[in-house]
DNA sequence: CCGATCTTCCAAAGCGCTTTGGATCAGACT
DNA sequence: AGTCTGATCCAAAGCGCTTTGGAAGATCGG
């Protein structure tokens, strides 16, 4: 068989080379901007590589320099709901903008979240990337330490709630962030206060919890497991987790959402119920600054702990990038404050809880 | 220099040759499942290849055999608001598991939308990929020229609006859809009808407009300017487009929203005036079935005309890989109905414009 | 027991780049 | 004139796989 391509075709090296009298070497230094070669002729190979529209074949290069110029991510899909967390999108849009700057390129795994090792794993040792962004780690996570045992260059983006083994991350204070909204709530006179967090083993999510107890058990509030939800990040968990606890005999005055859009879902789960978040009720929103749906007005319409995901998703990038470029380097961590903003989606709790 | 590396290290197949004391013929065909090879060796050869850890080094495959086992998709940011829309996402998790599916893998290229066709060429020319999916085709689409001429296999989600050149599409019938949509709500007795639509270059949002108008005509309403909108898909979008035109001295009865994100913000801004859709006012939505914002509920809360953007990026998928396939087969194009649900958020308009 | 036919394996030639280790030549300096 | 030094350029050796075109060895009918 021919290596296939039936109609795709550009011209190679070889052939430039020849058409231009020139060596291999010469055209493959001129293009690649090494100082070895004349301007002139450098002038000329450019011109020739335009007109002949000769590009270098990526997969010849990549062989041959033992570098992919490829940063790999692997999407988990909830294999329980179908669901591609939208977070990833917005964090991947971020990422993509640095690589495309730097030459990198992004090779996407979209699996199942019960065959992510598979995946990460494949990744790492077909060597077609030259590094790995590591998503939402869990408690002590595989993915961690079979990277480092491979060497393969990766940041993670959060951090894994277990031991502290050595590696790179970009993480948000999540602790800090629900710690303060949850002293707001209490301070503004709640006492029932819910959380609405993320899946149960994310390290995001177990963060975020202890946060909100710390705050609780600093005001003299035992935590209590019935006022907390733990899901994905859909609308309609959001819709039932509030349509629940608002059936319940004593309901919470307010509620912690961990995520913009089930924040939604309570929103509708609350006015199916004729009341008003900021007046009623109180909802504080951890708000990702998704570009699509932004926590926007004049206050904003949720009360937020805010930081942005496309940010993280570009910070992290030139991390890793960073690393790649300087292997020698030990981890290099990053934690980011978040930003809180007080929106209408919060007041005082209602007097009568409040008194009791 | 060496080929850097400085960690990251696993057998060869010349290695892995040697310890066998089989050539690298026998191994290679071993392990790709050929047949000239005796199952006793090629299980030899795979417990080897596990026990030593080998894999294959796929750029090295790559460029032996061709084929780069992966597709690219170029993922336009817009640059006037910095948005990535969230269907791509969902899409994408759908294209992929079809690759996962296959042994193919995904290249991502996140660019500003004015740079597309730099990102499609590049990705093109290069030969990492071995096909593209086109999205969101414009009208007279430059992708769609350029990839013909080069002969790289792609398939495009939506259709140029512009001539029929023939190409491969995956579309649905966004004229149908939206004729039927508006037809439903001239049957309620709604005569002020306005159309939140997508960007108005886009294929989708030519195809939306026309049946909307197709429609309005058939029932000898002249279709008003200054009751349709374009934008991106945003919340804000939806949240603005509807307070201004509820702002207006002959606000309309009715919505016709082009994805459940904006109608999202739609109904926000119909909240912020006390009104309910469903009772006061009407919404109707293209709805694509994300998976994290389902347009849930019995009945639903919107009437949409559904389809899954999901499934779409499946059957894309599906489709490019047979094209890759068998590359003398003719282009291949397909077609899809759009359901149609009647929601909560619907009903007959007030009779006070009914009878104007 | 011998040629024919499978079966099983191998040596070697790519794939299209990059990079090493010179070679060549002009100009500068003794 | 002879040597040295940069400035240019080149031939050839990889990178690690796949695939072609045989070559042995085993099997078998006659």
């Amino acid at each position: 068989m021919c290596p296939q391509d039936p109609n795709v075709w550009t011209m190679n090296l070889k052939e430039l080379s020849e058409k231009l009298r020139l060596s291999q070497t010469t055209i493959s230094r001129a293009l690649n901007g090494y100082p070895e070669v004349s301007e002139t002729t450098r002038k000329r190979v450019i011109a020739a590589a335009m007109r002949y529209d000769y590009r270098p074949n990526g997969n010849a290069a990549r062989l041959a320099t033992g570098r992919s110029m490829a940063i790999g991510h692997v999407i988990p899909v909830s294999s329980e709901h179908e669901v591609v967390n939208p977070i990833f999108s917005e964090f991947v849009a971020g990422a993509g903008e640095v690589y495309a700057l730097n030459g990198y390129s992004m090779q996407l795994s979209v699996v199942p979240d019960d065959r992510q090792v598979i995946a990460y794993r494949a990744m790492a040792y077909s060597r077609v990337v030259d590094g790995l962004i590591v998503h939402v780690p869990q408690a002590h996570d595989f993915r961690i330490d079979m990277l480092n045992e491979i060497g393969l260059p990766f940041v993670v983006h959060g951090r894994d709630p277990g031991e502290p083994a050595p590696y790179s991350w970009l993480d948000v204070d999540n602790t800090g962030a629900f710690r303060r909204a949850t002293e707001y709530l209490l301070s503004a006179g709640h006492r029932r206060i819910a959380l609405i967090n993320g899946r149960e083993t994310t390290g995001f999510a177990i963060r975020r919890q202890k946060g909100y107890e710390m705050a609780l058990r600093d005001h003299g509030i035992t935590p209590d497991r019935s006022l907390m939800r733990f899901g994905e990040m859909m609308e309609t968990y959001g819709h039932e987790a509030v349509s629940e606890l608002m059936q319940t005999i004593n309901p919470p005055t307010a509620f912690l959402v961990s995520s913009i859009i089930p924040a939604i879902g309570a929103r509708r789960a609350l006015a199916d119920l004729g009341l008003e978040p900021g007046r009623d009720i109180s909802i504080v929103i951890h708000d990702d600054d998704l570009s699509y749906l932004r926590n926007t007005g004049d206050p904003p319409m949720f009360t937020a702990t805010r930081s942005s995901i496309r940010s993280a998703g570009r910070r992290s990038a030139e991390l890793l990038l960073d690393i790649i470029r300087q292997p020698q380097r030990g981890p290099v961590q990053e934690l980011w404050d978040v930003e809180f903003v007080v929106g209408q989606s919060t007041g005082p709790a209602p007097a009568e809880t409040r008194s009791q």
